[in-house]
DNA sequence: GCAAAAAACCTATAGCCATTAGGCAAACGG
DNA sequence: CCGTTTGCCTAATGGCTATAGGTTTTTTGC
């Protein structure tokens, strides 16, 4: 019989594409070994446990978007920035939303501090220059930012603008606009 | 021996507690029966299944949310009902984890309909009835608010501002003060 | 090339969870 | 009281995580 020649970072790659596929909450470790058509145990020796799969998910997909958002944001600033990062965040969410939602997994304090969490907060601070504000505020802004974007993207995929999703697209454009107005301290056009 | 006098609604009600106590996503049938002292199957005579009894927690988190929110604006307008209405969400989501968690669990559109969620969009829609926002404005505008504070929310609870978790106080205070001038369009002082 | 070591995958096992089927006993209605 | 309903129980199935220890394939060092 020849091996599925498994390795961790395999691993956590088909993890990812299986969230996306069924839902980050029914990534499980059996699921995984039945994609590969080996046995559950058989994970075990590139996997500690299936908190470790799940960590690995989330990592992979903050290295992914910080990618992303590295590239969009290459010779952009201001509004444009803003925009371009932002709209890193939502399209990621909509094309890999099992792997959006381990991003949002809690990990523990030594993981995050080794994850790309780091460059997402400083590519927000990157943005920011583009805008007048000293600290405190900028902390103020990154958390603003952070929020806004997190939790439209969750809310659209939680299927919350569903019943009135009309006009999803529209409002995301006015929410951007305004926060760029908000930034610059002053009033939307 | 004595019956444990086991209810739907006491169930629900007992399995929030739970959730508060050790997160939504450890809510179990069996740690609920282990709770009440009786067979996992028992709870089967009162509960379709176990995501009946999460769907149940959600309901309820939805519906005292949206009492609390109601109490809040209860006389208040302008930016006094934002922040009373932000405020509820917050203090929510720290006393009840986990029951904030389950609120954001996604509902059929039938169960959703027939949840206090309406209730919540129809206060927010309230309080931009103190700004000056017409159609579609205004449902940018409810999802703008509805985006923050479950961003916030959830990225506080998260752990997302803890390794820099100075301020949360503050952030939020100024995220609440940009806000209210974002909606009435004017920079803020 | 080849034997020993290492690595990859397997079987077996145990525990926890969800869920169903069917039984006994307590409470309740007449 | 007695029968019926109802509440909780035992028993059993099947899925998931995880560990221990075996076997076979691959690697490696001579």
């Amino acid at each position: 019989m020849a091996r599925a020649g498994l390795t961790g970072e395999r691993l956590v790659r088909a993890g990812a594409e299986l969230a996306d596929e069924v839902g980050f909450e029914h990534v499980t470790v059996s699921a995984l070994a039945r994609r590969f058509g080996v046995r559950t145990a058989s994970l075990y020796s590139h996997l500690e446990n299936s908190q470790e799969l799940r960590t690995g998910i989330a990592l992979l997909a903050l290295e992914e978007i910080a990618d992303r958002a590295a590239d969009a944001l290459a010779g952009r600033a201001g509004k444009d920035a803003l925009e371009a990062f932002a709209n890193v965040y939502r399209d990621y969410a909509r094309e890999h939303p099992g792997r959006y939602a381990a991003a949002r997994l809690r990990l523990d304090p030594d993981t995050a501090a080794a994850s790309a969490g780091g460059r997402h907060a400083q590519m927000m601070r990157a943005i920011l220059r583009g805008y007048d504000l000293a600290e405190p505020e900028q902390t103020h802004a990154v958390r603003l930012l952070g929020s806004v974007f997190h939790g439209y993207v969750s809310l659209e995929a939680a299927g919350g603008f569903s019943h009135s999703a009309s006009g999803a697209q529209e409002s995301w454009a006015w929410i951007l606009d305004r926060l760029d107005a908000l930034l610059r301290g002053r009033p939307a056009g």
